[in-house]
RNA sequence: GGCGGGUUGCCCGAGCGGCCAAUGGGAGGGGACUGUAAAUCCCCCGGCUCUGCCUUCGAAGGUUCAAAUCCUUCACCCGCCA
């Protein structure tokens, strides 16, 4: 497995810079090594941008390294300056503490704890919060160059653009820390990252020399694109999150369907652990029969599984069936319904009640952000109830809209839908 | 510390006393076409008890019949000088 690993990195398009690439090579195939990739706590949930690194390092974990998963208890609290051009708010410890421990268990899912390669989970608050700020400042600080530092492009876009703050300035420094901190501890010889890490990585390699004499890997990943230019990850309602109570499977499994065809590929390198062969008829298929949306199928499926699971990906896909299906909504039996229909954003009713209006029905379930942005959606002839378009405001629905004398299906557009019950 | 410039809706950016819920672009939303794709075309894009009313143009006061537009103070940003 060892064997090809940098290889098949490259088929994918997931390596956007290496230090000396041939001697990476020979360590790797040495034998294991133990390596990192660090999440700092920026919410309470990783989303699917960090997931094109993260699973980078389920590739390394299964072609035999050891995987030493960081969680930034400490550089969460200070905020990483890369690609951003404006100075982060601060968290509290209270609030960092909270979402270092759920990204921790996020992390648990997509690597393996047992074995001889077993990851292991660190986190830098622990070597870094005994550490007193002259201890860091002789013997961390001392083999930093300030220059040097300045030349970095997180710094230098900022010294350019609105500033930088000391603390964001130290981040660097924190990040090599952990580097050789994890060098010692674990023998670790190599950090991932995403592209925009680089110099946060190198600056590590640099400390690792200096303080050690000795000599470490940076491999670096590209940051994902899409075609269109958009940001990956973000849909309209932000970002597309990895726990299931702030994206639902349902939304999940969406979010990969409608993948656009420009992407599409590219997303199944870069995600899928699918063989190269297997890929590759997908590619074929996805040229010459695009509309089947076979290849985005399968990413949809490859991906809501091992995020969510097999059970939440098959109602993902059931209600996907159900939802989008071109049969009539009142014939689907009241199981698959109700299944299909708990995946979606639900307003209860209590039965008995009067039915709000429809402009009102449509603000209660959030569907739309106001009353006016309901009025104008109904204007618009973009407003569906049971997948039948309902155009008038003065619309209010009766008893005899519920399906199964129960429910009500709210759609804006093609694919924003919610449900109502009566119970 | 001094002088000057700036802070406008999700973002960029016009407006510089009434015709301003505020030009334009982007993002976003709906419709048509297609395939829950892209491109294209049309429409929309503060809120509400919606032919009208209410709240917005960094914050708070003030002038005026009338302010995003003028004045005062405060906060933050950006230049130049010290």
């Amino acid at each position: 497995m060892t064997q090809g690993l940098i290889a098949d990195l490259e088929w994918r398009g997931l390596i956007a810079q290496t230090t000396d690439k041939e001697a990476l090579i020979k360590d790797l195939e040495a034998g294991p090594i133990s390596f990192y990739l660090g999440f700092d706590p920026t919410a309470p949930s990783l989303h699917v941008g960090n997931l094109v690194v993260l699973l980078v390092m389920r590739r390394f974990q299964q072609a035999g390294h050891k995987p030493l998963p960081l969680v930034g208890g400490a550089t969460g609290l200070v905020g990483d300056p890369s690609g951003r051009n404006e100075e982060r708010a601060l968290n509290s410890d209270e609030v960092v503490a909270e979402w270092v421990s759920r990204i921790r268990k996020q992390l648990e899912r997509f690597l393996t704890f047992e074995g001889l390669n077993a990851a292991k989970l660190v986190n830098n608050l622990d070597w870094t919060k005994n550490v007193t700020a002259i201890e860091f400042l002789r013997d961390i600080g001392k083999h930093f160059s300030v220059n040097q530092m300045l030349t970095k492009d997180s710094v230098s876009s900022r010294l350019e653009g609105g500033g930088i703050s000391y603390t964001e300035f130290s981040y660097q420094v924190l990040q090599s820390f952990d580097f050789l901190e994890l060098y010692r501890r674990h023998n670790c010889i190599l950090q991932l990252g995403g592209s925009d890490q680089w110099g946060n990585i190198t600056a590590g390699l640099d400390l690792i020399r200096r303080a050690e004499s000795g000599s470490a890997h940076a491999l670096t990943i590209p940051l994902l694109q899409k075609a269109d230019g958009t940001k990956f990850g973000k849909t309209a309602g932000g970002s597309v999150w990895l726990d299931p109570e702030m994206t639902s499977p349902y939304a999940f499994y969406q979010y990969w369907i409608g993948t656009d065809d420009a992407d599409v590929e590219r997303f199944l390198k870069t995600f899928s652990f699918k063989s190269h062969e297997e890929l590759e008829s997908l590619f074929v298929e996805l040229r010459e029969n695009p509309g089947a949306r076979v290849a985005h199928r399968a990413l949809a499926e490859e991906l809501t599984t091992l995020v969510h699971g097999e059970v939440e990906c098959a109602n993902a896909q059931a209600a996907a069936k159900a939802l989008f299906g071109q049969g009539e909504i009142r014939e689907l039996d009241p199981k698959t319904l109700e299944s299909a229909l708990s995946q979606l954003p639900r307003t209860t009713i209590p039965r008995g009640e009067v039915f709000p209006s429809w402009v009102d029905l449509l603000a209660a379930t959030g569907v739309v952000d106001s009353k006016s942005a309901a009025r104008r959606i109904v204007k618009e002839g973009g407003a569906y109830l049971n997948n039948v378009k309902v155009s008038g405001e003065e619309f209010t629905p009766t008893d005899s809209d519920l399906i199964h004398s129960r429910f009500l299906l709210l759609r804006k557009g093609k694919r924003d839908l919610a449900a109502v019950e009566i119970i």
